[in-house]
DNA sequence: ATGGTGGATTGTCCA
């Protein structure tokens, strides 16, 4: 009944036949959703993800320019938002239902968000905290706020063990050798330090979640951003993956089809972040 | 080692 009327709304859904029914959903910061609100319509027109997950709204929930998004068809938002930073929202063109947010390090901002799909599948979005310039919790307490943050995460996965979820966000750490343009040369840059590496890990271990980007694309460099301070980033190609898409085990065989949209970092006032995208079939 | 660009806001803060 579910599966029919979805198929009714004419989203270009269709059944495999084996009583699977697949979405694709996408991540993406995009950097102020109001700025690049003819960006995310572009983006859903032309891929047409089911659900969108951004970041870095910064913009205060009621001042998303949601008008057009359900115009597009995207009929459901669930959001989080403040003045000026911040800021997460999962746009939907199926019916989704609020599952809460997380204030982890207790810094007051917006930077997660839940959301459950019919199907049983929740969706997490997160925002993690960058971490300033300086890789020492001592002298930047900004990365001191993202290792906590982390930690947090970790434990909250660790104690409320997540089943049929998907995590997805601007993670602000790229953890693999080849997640980033130069290995050595940003061993002490944060984002790709040992301690921020390995703090993702104990979060992506405690919640025993697959990173379903590698699973689909397991060699070869992969970034989702590239610094707005580069002279031409298309040819220095200086860029890190931040962006990610994680499933819990129970539905990680779901996952296929995973994209990174390299082409939209060179769109008109681009995001210096680019969509993340995979299907599930579930 | 440094500074480079971009967004929100309107002073700087953040990335």
């Amino acid at each position: 009944m579910v599966a029919t009327s979805r198929f009714a709304l004419g989203c270009a859904r269709s059944d495999l036949g084996d009583g699977s029914l697949p979405f694709t959903l996408a991540t993406w910061n995009i950097n102020s959703v109001r700025l690049r609100e003819p960006l995310v319509l572009k983006l859903l027109q032309d891929h047409g993800p089911d659900v969108l997950c951004l970041q870095e709204c910064k913009s205060p929930v009621d001042k998303i320019p949601t008008e057009a998004f359900h115009a597009a068809g995207y009929t459901h938002m669930v959001a989080r938002g403040q003045k000026g930073y911040n800021g997460v929202a999962i746009l939907s063109r199926l019916p989704l239902e609020d599952a809460g947010d997380q204030d982890f390090a207790t810094l007051g901002h917006a930077r997660h968000v839940a959301a459950k799909l019919e199907n049983g599948v929740t969706i997490h979005n997160f925002y993690v905290p960058a971490g300033g310039d300086v890789p020492d919790r001592e002298v930047n307490e900004k990365f001191g706020q993202k290792l906590d943050y982390l930690a947090d995460m970790r434990d909250w996965f660790h104690s409320d063990k997540p089943q049929k979820s998907i995590l997805v966000g601007d993670l602000n750490i790229a953890p693999r050798e080849d997640d980033v343009w130069g290995h050595k040369q940003l061993l002490k840059v944060v984002s790709h330090t040992p301690i921020e590496v390995e703090k993702l890990a104990e979060t992506q271990n405690a919640g025993g979640f697959v990173d379903i980007t590698r699973q689909d694309i397991p060699e070869g460099n992969l970034y989702s951003w590239w610094s707005y301070r580069a002279k031409d980033w298309d040819a220095a190609d200086k860029g890190r993956r931040l962006d990610h898409v994680w499933a819990t085990p129970d539905i990680s065989n779901a996952a296929h089809s995973s994209k990174i949209l390299r082409d939209v970092r060179g769109w008109e006032k681009p995001s210096d972040h680019v969509p993340v995208f995979a299907t599930f079939d579930l």
